[in-house]
DNA sequence: GTACTATTTGCAACTTATTTGCAAGTACAA
DNA sequence: TTGTACTTGCAAATAAGTTGCAAATAGTAC
């Protein structure tokens, strides 16, 4: 029995598995740290993908929750796969653009407070959360 | 014994006070929501500032520490005064824009957990945490 | 008040990220 | 194999923000 391929993850999404699609899928597979467009675009550049097609290829997945869309604050979008990294958030250095992954946000929690405090408000759908500092390498210098 | 002035406050950052910084700090102290460039532009309209003017004040203010800049995922930053509100984070209807104020995102502690889990990252500067939902006027509809 | 100078401003042009229109290409159900 | 709705590529348009530079002006020194 195969595993599910990235054709048949598009298809549960009811989008046709193409060329641009399965290509920015396997880019982002391959990469741990969120991608912008760009980013995606230059790992299928071999593939001959328009950069249109990029953008509108990540806002699909996003609209199908295929991908996550990540704020690092750098003027552009960035996005990672959603699947299997759940509440996760991203620590950026600020120098050097390294990210890396944290857990424990406790949402709950956190989504609870707020909804007490706010008096216009009545439900959360989503969040977004990230540090930003120095990694080590470029706070010895 | 006056109260200290904008003029005074721009002064105490090396900055002159000029009519497009007194400006743009009299709107954003009208204004209990975070504004973008350009909110602050249609507020200030009647006084001629230019748009780029606009900009490079708010960059100035926040580097100044005068305006704190606010990541409300709409493609543009948004400002408000750092003035007296410490840490605190919005919550965002993402229907009508409304935004909301709420505290309590128990930044130290955050920190030390993130710290402690990640290889790479020895300091905090800075952080950022918003919540997007509905409003109870939009969620009834 | 007048003059001086470093800052600041306005305007035009530019850059970068993302979006839109549309004709041609293609996945896939039949 | 065919038909058609969905996708793509290319060109052009937007939108947010930046940059260069000459003219204007705030704050300081007479
Ligand atoms: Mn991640
Ligand atoms: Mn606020
Ligand atoms: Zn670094
Ligand atoms: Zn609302």
């Amino acid at each position: 029995m195969p595993t599910t391929s990235d054709a048949d993850l598009l298809r549960a999404h009811e989008m046709r598995a193409t060329t641009p699609r399965l290509a920015v899928l396997s880019a982002l597979r391959k990469t741990k740290y969120p991608m912008s467009a760009h980013d995606v675009a230059k790992a299928v550049r071999t593939k001959k993908v328009d950069m249109v097609t990029t953008y509108r290829t990540l806002e699909s997945f996003k609209t199908a929750g295929i991908v996550t869309q990540v704020e690092l604050q750098r003027g552009r979008a960035y996005y990672e796969l959603s699947e299997g990294r759940k509440d996760h958030h991203h620590i950026v250095c600020i120098n050097c653009d390294t990210v890396e992954d944290f857990t424990g946000c406790d949402y709950d929690a956190l989504v609870k407070k707020a909804l007490r405090q706010t008096v216009g408000f009545s439900s959360v759908t989503h969040h977004s959360l990230e540090l930003f500092g120095m990694c080590t390498p470029c706070s010895k210098k």
